[in-house]
DNA sequence: GAGTAATACTTGCGCGCGCAAGTATTAGCC
DNA sequence: GGCTAATACTTGCGCGCGCAAGTATTACTC
């Protein structure tokens, strides 16, 4: 009895919903395993997989979609226990670069473990392996234009 | 160089990504439309689509995945403009439905469409009905054990 | 080279929302 | 029928984070 109105509005409510679903579910595993937010994984993985292991706080605010003020608030504990540093821009001194270190480099890796192992725990069953190839390009799609994509 | 470590992993990465961006690209659509917040949204729309435009706020909360808290917090302003309404459940009193209003139920359909198009103007391009098709029913399956799935 | 605009970042304020605890009501068990 | 447990909901507290304004620096224009 109900009309399917407009196909592009069905994959957007079913991306938020599974968006919402999965976030609980590994925020969870993260902050169990490693203490560490969703947040703050994706915001080291950004570094580790810049160039240099740094990246200005203002591109690590466009590839986190969140605010420059968020991303300087996110980061102050995250230098307080050395897994990033602050380096500044001889060249302009308005910026100051993010810089991943040692301890935050292998929080990056041992995060994307866990997270990777949540996401195969949830997607073994009935997925093969082009299913998941087609998704993630489909997905990939949406978000050509913008910078920066994480790559497992 | 990069190893292609974890398919599933990529696909919890691209989804995250892709939702961000465009949550905030919607909420701004509907706030500016609407005066409505994406969450408010969903919340109409979960009570349009149920029966009798009314659910009991812990199954709405389930649906919105969020705290029974939240669903309190984000309900007392719409009950105020007359949106929604409380009904209590004569069997058992601990529950009290959350009721669709009129005016609720025009603004469910309304920022649906608002919100339609919007997903259409950003898939108009290069989305064929089967890409659409296709992602939809990839999406679904991830969330497939849930309750409430929203249709377009 | 002075003046205006743009960019990078930080800070004050407020809101949304989760968590834990509290209250009220119902269900299960002997 | 009473006792414990479970369920539905609300409230206090705190945190994450966006917005707007503020500061510092660089770029652009004449």
């Amino acid at each position: 009895m109900r009309r399917m109105n407009s196909p592009s509005l069905n994959v957007v409510l079913r991306l938020i919903r599974a968006q919402s679903h999965l976030q609980n579910r590994f925020a969870a595993a993260l902050g169990g395993v490693h203490g560490l937010s969703l947040n703050e994984l994706m915001l080291l993985m950004h570094l580790d997989q810049a160039a240099g292991g740094r990246l200005r706080r203002v591109d690590l605010a466009e590839r986190l979609e969140m605010s420059q003020s968020g991303v300087t608030r996110m980061l102050a504990p995250m230098e307080k226990v050395g897994w990033v540093a602050r380096a500044e821009d001889v060249r302009d001194g308005r910026v100051s670069y993010v810089e991943l270190r040692k301890a935050g480099r292998r929080l990056a890796r041992e995060g994307a473990n866990t997270l990777a192992a949540q996401a195969e725990s949830l997607l073994a069953g009935e997925w093969t392996a082009q299913d998941l190839d087609l998704l993630a390009r489909l997905l990939g799609r949406l978000t050509a234009t913008l910078p920066g994509q994480l790559t497992a």
